[in-house]
DNA sequence: ATTGCTGCAAACGATTTGCATGAGG
DNA sequence: CCTCATGCAAATCGTTTGCAGCAAT
């Protein structure tokens, strides 16, 4: 089982809405990749077919999905990728994810809570208001704790607020910044 | 590190408010140990020392901890105590951990949301508005996605909201129903 | 060419399990 | 007494790391 830090980290990269019934567009994958590949170059990395591969597995399902799961996705495209690069290019995506990074999105947290089925981290930065991330939540423990108590589990959010390292060198605890 | 779904299944126990910043009552502990003992007599398992041990000592602080923080805490009361029945009970008191029990908390899940400091999983059930429960979320988690990305955490929230094995068999997607 | 990437296998840490002994009902 | 709980050590799981060869810049 994955627990959830990786996803969380990982799910920040790109616009990834695990809510979204839909996949997603051409669009939004090509941006997705534009953003990993830029990442790489900035830090002097290597743009691979493997990571090509892993990154479009990675979007093309809505799915929460753990590593294992990935890997047999991915290998469908190639299957010499190991499990191991898999687990590296993991940490790229984690990496890549910033919160420099913003969408348009500036919803508040509480606005952000109230999207369905999804959980979601925002982070509260100095100008941004709100970079609202995108986190594929642990199916899995959803399931679990479901389960145990027969529920039926509809959705989960998970939400962590922060101060950013601009914000720590201000006054502590502003009263205007929501977090 | 622990993973967090079993703090998630552990803390929804009783009435451990990981956001309260004050001990929990007398009262509060002893009822804590009557549900679980009540619990182990239903199924029937054996009352032991052990295990009011590590009740005790999960219960009596108010941090997040992870099982050797608790195997720490556990030793200091019964030094002979291991970590592997750390590990078991904990199990343990996930499995007597169950919706039925509802505390008086009968908050939404929108105001559960607005308290500081921890996360809290809300169940709805059939005639008990929300069962506020508790979870320790993870520290480490916490840190480690503040950390990549230099921020400091201040708190970070996670809700399950889920349908009961009551409400399943009526309407689906109710619309009374706060989910 | 140089540097980083890959896959494998071995290492690792956290959790679980098998088993013989010990304690609770 | 009989069953379950305990502690230990060994096994297992998911993840990470070291390394030799390969691929991208």
């Amino acid at each position: 089982m994955v627990c959830s830090s990786d996803w969380l980290a990982t799910m920040t990269i790109l616009p990834k809405r695990v809510d979204d019934q839909t996949q997603l567009s051409h669009e939004s994958i090509r941006e997705a990749e534009e953003i990993f590949n830029s990442h790489l170059k900035r830090v002097g990395l290597k743009h691979t077919g493997q990571r090509d591969a892993i990154l479009r597995a990675f979007l093309e399902t809505h799915d929460h999905l753990s590593t294992e799961d990935l890997h047999h996705l991915v290998q469908r495209s190639d299957p010499s990728i190991g499990f191991t690069t898999v687990y590296r290019t993991l940490k790229l995506f984690s990496d890549a994810a910033s919160p420099a990074r913003s969408p348009s999105t500036t919803a508040s947290p509480a606005t952000s809570t109230s999207t369905t089925g999804a959980a979601i981290i925002t982070w509260s930065a100095p100008n941004v208001a709100a970079l609202s991330s995108f986190f594929a939540g642990d199916r899995e423990l959803e399931k679990e704790i479901g389960n145990k108590h027969h529920y039926i589990t509809t959705r989960h959010t998970f939400q962590i607020y922060g101060v950013c390292g601009e914000c720590q060198k201000k006054k502590p605890a502003r009263r205007g910044s929501r977090l």
